[in-house]
DNA sequence: CGTATTTGACCCGCGC
DNA sequence: GCGCGGGTCAAATACG
């Protein structure tokens, strides 16, 4: 099986970015399948609240990933493959003569615990039941050591993959950096890196909103696939999401070559938000994580993956998180809403993703999650 | 002038 | 202990 073959590959080469990326390309594949054995067992479900803009759809959005990372001696455990309906609005980013129209795979990969064996499980199939079908199941093989290290080696930081459809390289940036999609936080890059086995470079952002905020991302093309862009969020802000000038002063400078290239039109003066994660992978080290942690994980990472970040801080590690000047999670969410109304009022929700909620049933020493439909 | 980017150096953890 | 690879720092540079 094809799928298996890729993400056995993938897993070899210890390359978590890597595996969600090829795991996309196999997901697009699914998507065929998918759509057609699943699309009556899975009704859409009513648009999130507030209808997220349709601008914040991405151009090209098949699946998600999520990657709960509990603390352990484990490595990556996938053990979820969650197929969705297809959307019952047309995007009008996947409307013909775009990207084409996108079926929604929402693809989730749960970390278990060890005592749940370490193999790498990305089951397939249809719905949340199939996780336990054997036969619909295509494995990924144990990462190897260097690529366990790798996953576990700031296993108490909270780490989220995002992978997107890589704009084209502009030669006319210095050092042939990446021109990284934008998103609702400012970033200042700090670093780059080749990467071993790779022949694309790895820049370091941090967050420039707060001196004090911690997060950090990470972006990369994937080595198998150079059209996706591998971006890996690692901790959370610390700060409440910037107002919009704030967003637009460093916003500024490091997004006008890319602004000036996508677009002339003052849309690009506000936030660009049509580039948006198709894969989103956490990996939290909250043991301890709520149920509405994942709840917001999942609404957040149909509507993008700065809001996933963001509401993942406020649910996924709890109010803690959100200490320093933050919002409660209940008012993160409806302040993202408020925020994506504001900025666009006249569209509409349009992803019908099937949303799963996960939560651990034994906090702490979980070895399984629970996985709530709704 | 303030801020962002670049890039070589440095640090750290791990495997051998 | 040493080398390797990834992550971060910070001085130099670029840009508006």
């Amino acid at each position: 099986m094809d799928m298996m073959e890729e993400a056995n590959a993938a897993t070899a080469q210890g390359d978590l970015a890597d595996v969600v990326a090829r795991a996309n390309a196999v997901a697009t594949r699914t998507r065929a399948f998918v759509s057609t054995h699943l699309h009556q067992l899975h009704p859409p479900p009513p648009p999130p609240p507030a209808a997220a803009a349709a601008s914040l759809m991405p151009p090209h959005c098949p699946t998600q990933f999520t990657i709960p990372y509990d603390h352990g001696p484990t490595s990556i455990d996938a053990t979820m493959f969650e197929a969705a309906v297809p959307a019952t609005v047309v995007d009008p980013y996947l409307s013909p003569g775009g990207y084409g129209l996108q079926q929604p795979l929402a693809v989730q990969i749960s970390q278990q615990h060890a005592l749940c064996g370490s193999d790498m499980v990305i089951g397939g199939g249809a719905g949340a039941a199939a996780a336990d079908d054997g036969e619909d199941a295509f494995r990924i093989s144990p990462l190897t050591p260097a690529a366990h290290h790798q996953m576990i080696k700031r296993k108490n930081e909270v780490k989220k993959v995002v992978c997107i459809p890589a704009p084209p390289a502009t030669s006319g940036r210095a050092g042939g950096g990446e021109v990284i999609p934008s998103d609702l936080w400012a970033w200042r890059k700090y670093g780059q890196k080749p990467i071993k086995g790779s022949p694309y470079p790895r820049g370091y952002y941090r967050c420039s909103s707060s001196k004090g905020c911690m997060a950090r991302k990470q972006v990369e093309r994937s080595r198998s696939d150079p059209n996706m862009l591998v971006i890996t969020y690692t901790a959370e802000h610390n700060h409440p999401w910037p107002m919009q000038r704030n967003v637009l002063a460093g916003y500024a400078r490091s997004h006008h070559t890319q602004a000036a290239a996508a677009s002339s039109s003052s849309r690009n003066q506000q936030i660009n938000l049509q580039q948006l994660p198709v894969i989103t992978t956490s990996i939290s080290s909250s043991s301890s994580s709520s149920h509405n942690a994942h709840v917001y994980q999942q609404h957040a990472d149909l509507l993008g993956g700065q809001m996933a970040n963001m509401m993942m801080t406020a649910a996924g590690n709890g109010v803690a998180a959100l200490g320093n000047g933050g919002i409660q999670p209940a008012a993160a969410a409806d302040e993202v809403f408020a925020e994506l109304e504001e900025l666009e009022p006249d569209n509409h929700m349009i992803n019908a993703n099937m949303l799963y909620s996960m939560s651990s049933s034994r906090p702490g020493v979980s070895s399984c999650y629970d996985w709530h439909k709704f």
